[in-house]
DNA sequence: TATTGTTATACTCTATAACTATA
DNA sequence: TATAGTTATAGAGTATAACAATA
């Protein structure tokens, strides 16, 4: 039983992000199903994979997570073998985090499984509308401050 | 301590629209303090001035809210004196909820107090891409499927 | 004293299950 | 039997507080 947005939350941004935000989270999060990761997780190998190797609170920082939150996140892709915790030589109080080999062929795999899914979540737009939004929600986030600094 | 964009995850929509989507949240919830309602409260107010009357199921449809979830919304809306649940003549198991006429008042204010926030969550953005973001989120979500209808 | 990682805990949001009163 | 509203409950997701190891 299909319905149509309402006229007066046309325009409500908190409304049209939230909803597309959770269809987003399930198409990503099922087409990454094959791969047994989620979608943050699938996001920290791609972070690690364009950045390398970065202590985990940095990880976390870049993918506006908690350091409290990333601990999962990290465990998750530890157990399935697409990561290796090391100790940061210059300060023994930090995790290095290394992607494995196995971890750099999931992650190749696991992006094009998530483009797949962009395309399917924005399906009812043109090639260069999905372009378009894109880099417009991109450009909206200039500066990010990172969760917890002051609420 | 600001952050840029990780490069790999410029089109991850998950990340953008769930990055923004919490900013938009909060700064609506904030916008809307001085009625002291939530977003979720104004959007309802929203439609029923929009469209009238209704049960309290459907305007959880027309918000993709689910029945449990509107229960607490109507509540606060009816403990602030903006709405009434009325018994709908037709069908006596169903609450009619109508807006009083201080709760037209608070959708008016309500209303230009979101929009001002909308207008800085884009503020990166021009006049003319913000309308343009806008009607291509709402366009990407032409059909909708309620909450709770098979997950 | 301050910071990294960690755990325990709490809070928000939202859904499923089960109840009641109507239909 | 089925549906509208309601409550209790459970599951995500994410944060604060506190602790051990290290700086």
């Amino acid at each position: 039983m299909p319905d149509t947005i309402p006229e007066s939350l046309r325009g409500r941004l908190s409304y049209l992000l939230g909803t597309l935000h959770r269809r987003a989270i399930d198409l990503e999060t099922e087409a990454l199903t094959p791969l047994g990761i989620g979608v943050k997780q699938q996001a920290a190998l791609d972070v690690l994979a364009g950045e390398g190797p970065m202590t985990q609170q940095r990880l976390g920082l870049r993918l506006g997570i908690d350091r409290t939150t990333i601990v999962a996140v990290v465990d998750g892709l530890q157990d399935a073998g697409l990561i290796e915790r090391t100790r940061a030589p210059a300060d023994r109080r930090a995790h290095l985090i290394v992607v494995t080999e196995s971890g750099r062929a999931a992650q190749r795999r696991g992006r094009h499984l998530v483009r797949q899914a962009e395309r399917d979540l924005l399906s009812a737009l043109t090639d260069e509308e999905r372009d378009a939004v894109t880099g417009l929600l991109a450009r909206a986030l200039p500066e990010r401050t990172p969760p917890g600094a002051g609420r």
